[in-house]
DNA sequence: GTGAAAGCGCTAACAT
DNA sequence: ATGTTAGCGCTTTCAC
């Protein structure tokens, strides 16, 4: 039933060549007389022959593979334990008990609408070069590990790294290792690593200028968590604008991009600033959590307050009312990281590169 | 910079001993005597040698990785188009052009909350196990055979497939070339494949009788696509226990699994039965559809409508009110394909093999 | 332009 | 219990 594998010596007997000749057809090097070229792809069409990977691997040192690594910050495992083996795990959620999900982190990092635009784009720009990312999460320092030694084994030739939490340590760990990488947004504490990441600031001056065009003047504002260079940058451009408009102060409450928070943080404001017209909300969820507490508290959106979100993440759709939301090319932006990790791991980039997107903003119907 | 790769020698060398010591101390093989273990546990720490995955791999012919496969119906590239090379794909929207997705599949796909679960208990299985899946999509019948070539050179032991549609091909395919697969849900058409599966019609059943037991008589359901079992056997669980309680005739109107159907199956419904005061919607996404729906035509729910959806995705949560839905254990039964695919891979099962899961009903604020 | 041959780093007989 | 050795299937000099 299992037939042995064929190899590069079945498929050179069947053309009457050798095992160099098939391998120069296959990698499409030059120097083969065009009939022997010929004759050599009908052989394997023939023989229904497929390159071991494994061999060519060990030969080339390259995998054609690589991670696409979803990263928290050191939460669980970081905790006074350790010294426990690499394959242990502090989390007691953790294991394959009859509970699904192993622990929080995955299942949550899973949920958010944001995964699944991130992994289409990186998806979209590997699947035409017939490759394919091997998907980690590394919300542990056990896990991190995994991360670098799956790397240093040779298991992928580099990592696509999305930390959710500003002071993630998987970044440097990765440059001191001399490891290829590319960060989606720009680490919290500066390491020499490429990274792509948005104008953050001119996304936040988008939404208050549409707030402001819109003739609203009693601007609001809840931020996303201020020790991440997102939560500050988006908030800096809505300030900034606001300012130059005459608005030199801005009320704030700060969230941390779950929509919990956002309705939480849009509670505070509105006790504090009953008259409050319009708030820019720094991203979709919380902008959902909010829009929800405002209607329960009574106001309508857009009658009563203006909404502008951010992201553009599905849930700017699923929101009643849809979202006028500033967009985030997530896929764009993924897909680009997987290109410079490209370039990166064949050697034709080496110095650390940092791609930066504009945002742009979509016109729903919450402002 | 690039320090050339430690090797088995290098370590064996440091510690003094042969290249097959150390390979049985690191594969974990008796007949190593403790103390010269140690000797060798040391040298790997200190030289932090990382074993060649490709190397291993060659010889041992496992990979030790699984591929996860979001697979597609035959849609576009099935046309009457054909003869092209692998890597030619006929959709216009595919590509790496600046537009993101490179196609609108995997766009959806990914942004189906369902997706999160199904990766959350593969991870969640596979990670305490150092391994980690492989992400593919496919599609189009290139992308199928880019499937199968993957695992034919030997890029993984083995296939998980969830399928969107219900004329998948890829099952059969794979059991075709004897690679190890195992679906998520029973193809529609049978293929001697192992696979995990819900038990469908006790769901169904389960909706019933709570909406029954609260008192509702006017009773309808939004189906899911017919010409799939999932689809079917809800309806069939629905139907026969509203016969049993001696109500023979059921309105159904049938939906595809997105938010857009449901309404539009709410809407058919409702013309036709105004009376409604109870509906099984097939799914959570279809249930939020039917639910606005309801809500813009002035039906409370669950005042004037109670609605049961089902899967207990994330959106049941997300939904106004949440849903009262019937719960699949989405992440158990992709954790269980993992498992079940394994002992494929390892030869400890051979027989397919198929796994049926219980739902559970889950009541939140809609029934 | 093509073939012969030398490894890539590892595991698994087989010897000892 | 440990070392020696023969490959796994491929790419890549190096001759021709």
């Amino acid at each position: 039933m299992e037939r042995r594998s064929l190899t590069l010596e079945d498929v050179a007997r069947e053309a009457g060549v050798s095992r160099a000749t098939v391998s120069r057809v296959i990698n499409g090097v030059r120097n083969v007389d065009p009939a022997i070229r010929d004759v050599v792809r009908e052989a394997i069409e023939r023989t229904g022959y497929a390159p071991n990977r494994a061999a060519r691997s060990l030969v080339t040192r390259r995998t054609e593979t690589i991670a696409l690594v979803i990263s928290g910050a050191g939460e669980e495992s970081d905790g006074p334990a350790h010294g426990d083996g690499p394959s242990h795990d502090h989390d007691p959620s953790h294991g394959d008990g009859p509970d699904g999900p192993h622990n929080a982190f995955a299942a949550r990092v899973f949920a958010d609408p944001f995964f699944g635009r991130v992994v289409s784009g990186v998806v979209g720009f590997l699947r035409p070069r017939s490759m394919h990312p091997v998907l980690m999460v590394a919300e542990s320092a056990a896990a991190r590990k995994q991360v670098t030694g799956f790397l240093r084994q040779g298991s992928a030739d580099g990592a696509l790294v999305v930390s959710t939490h500003a002071e993630d340590p998987l970044p440097a760990m990765l440059v001191a290792e001399g490891l290829p990488a590319v960060c989606f947004a720009r680490p919290a504490r500066p390491v020499p690593v490429s990274y792509v990441d948005l104008a953050h600031r001119a996304g936040g001056r988008l939404a208050a200028e549409h707030l402001l065009a819109g003739g609203r003047r009693g601007l609001v504002t809840v931020t996303g968590p201020l020790d991440l260079p997102a939560g500050q940058e988006r908030l800096a451009g809505f300030r900034e604008t606001l300012e130059r408009s005459g608005m030199p102060y801005v009320p704030i409450a700060e969230g941390h991009f779950t929509r919990e928070s956002g309705a939480e943080a849009m509670a505070r404001l509105l006790a504090e600033h009953p008259a409050l017209d319009g708030v820019f909300v720094a991203n979709d969820l919380m902008a959902q959590g909010a829009c929800e507490l405002l209607r329960e508290r009574g106001r309508s959106v857009p009658g009563d307050v203006a909404m502008v979100g951010f992201d553009d993440s599905s849930v700017a759709l699923t929101c009643r009312p849809p979202l006028t939301t500033v967009r985030q090319p997530v896929e764009r932006m993924t897909a680009a990281m997987a290109a410079l990790l490209q370039e990166h791991v064949q050697g034709t980039r080496t110095e650390p590169t940092s791609l930066i997107f504009e945002p742009e903003l979509v016109v729903r119907d919450s402002a």
